[in-house]
DNA sequence: CACGCTCTCATCTAACTGTTTGACAACTTC
DNA sequence: GAAGTTGTCAAACAGTTAGATGAGAGCGTG
């Protein structure tokens, strides 16, 4: 594209404008997470997402190619931000609590993840690191029986599965699955079953 | 193209019966099982189904109305036997591993029940019933400081982990979520888990 | 044999979807 | 302020899909 010699940019008025490329491309991913979360790469319209960004519909293959493009982006900044998270620090216990407060809060990166999983998209996720679940076993927070892998994927799949499952929650709980008191429930629970874990 | 009355139908499998209804119905609602557990309802394709059962497009509009009576029929199906199931007699340990192998031979029920909840489309499915998991609790299969239905929610998260996050198997264990060595390898440390959880 | 149910095949269409095209306004640079 | 670039939009386009229709073959039964 354009040479480097393109100097810093005239300061972009600061209040209000019409053309923001920036801002365009902010509002078409957060409106892809919710349409893609929400309905699948399948089910997605990219009518639909131009119309939550409130914006034109041929931005998307204008900024990212396509619904396809998108939907890839949208792969690769949930990673990034996905990475941040783990703080050794904190007894296992909290560290879970924090993980599904997350969850919760802000379910579309699991749902995007889970409709990854099912349609069979491989990303190129690095593999999972383990030496943390083993220095927790080490130090008690885990029973020695049991495999630090098969904690963890244990713990993925019970922070997951109210928003995998919500059926079942219903179901089992009779209270909605994003309700103030399944969540307190679920929490103390998962508290619980880490605490019986450890011994 | 299509002039010559074509006398010389390609060659219909001499020995096997043709026009058998039940046979059609059965083919066609195994077939969409395949394709909708694998792709979803707005992934699915009518002429794949009609293609993967051998038989015509034409004649699930025929026998179900269309894609979408096939679809419901289908969760109709499942539901019927998924009921019979529950054996009181048996340890919860075992009942578990029941639970999971069948999930591992057969992941399409999975599949299309985590399809159903991720599209919002909700089942009438009964409530749950605890009384079961209350019973094991007060004959001292689960500890008295864990919730039944938490309990219950649990054993369909980590059974269904398998099929719902395979990415994540491949991430942590570093193995084919559908390989004997996970198989027996999740197995054992979910008996693991349920008996710390007894104590 | 004639009749009705089962099934195949080819064709059509109506709707929908993602993408392309072209016009044009906003903005930058000189 | 003029020229050129970038950002945005609306309409047209091309591909796909589910479903409808009609002609007709296979097959059991009266």
């Amino acid at each position: 594209m354009h040479g480097t010699s393109r100097g810093a940019r005239r300061a972009p008025a600061p209040e209000e404008r019409k053309l923001d490329p920036a801002r365009s491309r902010r509002l078409l991913l957060e409106a892809a997470m919710d349409e893609f979360s929400e309905k699948g790469f399948a089910g997605a319209r990219v009518q639909d997402i131009a119309d939550r960004a409130g914006l034109n519909k041929q931005l998307i293959t204008y900024y990212f190619g396509g619904k396809e493009g998108l939907y890839r982006e949208l792969g690769r900044e949930w990673l990034r931000r996905e990475a941040t998270f783990n703080d050794p620090a904190l007894p296992f216990e909290e560290l879970l609590a924090r993980y599904l407060r997350a969850a919760f809060d802000d379910p579309r990166g699991i749902r995007l993840a889970i409709w990854q999983a099912l349609t069979g998209e491989v990303g190129d996720e690095p593999r999972e690191d383990l030496s943390d679940m083993r220095r927790r076993q080490a130090a008690g927070e885990l029973a020695d029986d049991l495999d630090p892998a098969a904690m963890l994927l244990m713990c993925y799949a019970v922070v997951s599965a109210p928003a995998t499952m919500p059926h079942a929650v219903r179901q089992i709980f009779g209270i909605e699955p994003d309700s103030p008191e399944f969540r307190e429930r679920w929490e103390q629970q998962l508290r619980r079953i880490v605490r019986h874990l450890a011994t």
